[in-house]
DNA sequence: GGGACCGGATGCGGATCCTGGTGGTCGAGG
DNA sequence: CCTCGACCACCAGGATCCGCATCCGGTCCC
């Protein structure tokens, strides 16, 4: 597994490096935001863990640059111990997990492993509704063979609703998969993105569930 | 969603438990690892929130116990911030997540609202009676292999009744699991349910208890 | 400055729900 | 066995709620 760890203090990250490496983990090491953004750009990571406070700005950046382009890159963030907003800022953000300064490297291990077991299980190679082909690894959608745009936040509603075909997925589980936990969002936001949805995949793509939420594929 | 908080610390206890009232759960409170036991074996919780330091003893016993009696119920364990190994330990005992001591409030609901709507989809045992096959988790109901769509008001009354297989449960409680707690409907609404629910999955599915209320499976 | 995207607002159409009424069923007591 | 009262099933109409499509202003990035 390939790792990507962003840390500027060298001492810390020289250690944190070799117990990933001793752990078997690939490891590669950028000490400030934009070789971070270089590396990330330049090369798929199984996981990142990603200080937020870099001599170069905030580590967040990084992580949202991520989100927004739909890369679900599984992130570990590493905050300051006082710095429990910032802690939520990354939650929010799309991290799946934290780690306090100072943090121990077995425990920053059994976090690591436990994030990239949840990802393994969770990869699908594809996904297929009728004449919808779903491909997550790659991000795209093709209907009937041609190939479908979809925003970020359309690809995010239906990467949630097509893995579990024919599981009815609540409103606010969708907004959890599209917000970060605990937005609440009062408005019609997923309806209209679902509407948005169905004129690109097809009317019967998506199928409403009153008073529940949404539904693919026929359960 | 029924939940379990076992927290010692009374203040942080009572803040915990408020807020998660203020949040729409059902909340019970236990602040010894015994009340705790007690708790667990006399009913059924959506989820734990288990401090690991209690007065006569270690929270993690509680959740080993669960586990060993393949209880999947989530468990949301809670240690001081220099207890790591603790943490690593409650996490490889079967624990979903973990909480550092002191934490936001509105970080725990978001991490307990996901759980729960994780667990929500997977912990689904789908329930038979007769031809009729109902699973949670995917909110549908067949009967003798075709499916059957509900209405929101029809799902909840046959969720209830379906939970206690040959007990009677009364009308009260039906318009308890319906509409809100404490909502009073002076009609035969539920009547009109169930006779719809009848309509949909046949004569016989619900037995009507004369003076009481409705029954599912053999009595 | 332009375009894409997002999310809030609005009005419509339809599914769903409550309610009242009517007729049927049950059970106890005479 | 019959009567009576209580309870229940089912139907239909109007009121309500929900989801959909669409528009529009704001924002971010190019």
């Amino acid at each position: 597994m390939r790792i990507l760890v962003v840390e500027d203090e060298a001492d810390l990250a020289q250690a944190v490096v070799d117990h990933l490496r001793a752990a078997g983990h690939a490891v590669d090491h950028a000490s400030t935001l934009d070789e971070a953004q270089a590396a990330v750009r330049a090369m798929p990571y199984a996981l990142i863990l990603l200080d937020l406070r870099l001599p170069d700005g905030e580590g967040l950046a990084l992580l949202r640059g991520l989100r927004d382009r739909r890369d679900a890159t599984p992130v570990l963030i590493v905050t300051a111990r006082d710095r429990i907003t910032e802690r939520i800022a990354g939650l929010e953000a799309g991290a799946d997990d934290y780690l306090v300064k100072p943090y121990d490297l077995n425990e920053m291990l059994a976090r690591i492993n436990a994030i990239l077991r949840r990802a393994d299980g969770t990869r699908a190679p594809e996904r297929r509704f009728g004449g919808l082909c779903i491909s997550p690894s790659a991000r795209t959608v093709t209907r009937d063979g041609a190939p479908v745009t979809l925003t970020p936040r359309e690809w995010a509603i239906l990467d949630r609703l097509s893995h579990r075909p024919g599981q009815v997925v609540g409103k606010a589980e969708l907004e959890d998969a599209v917000y970060g936990f605990g937005k609440e969002v009062e408005s019609n936001a997923i309806e209209a993105h679902v509407s948005r949805l169905r004129a690109k995949l097809g009317r019967r793509a998506v199928e409403t569930v009153r008073g529940f939420g949404y539904r693919m594929g026929q359960g």
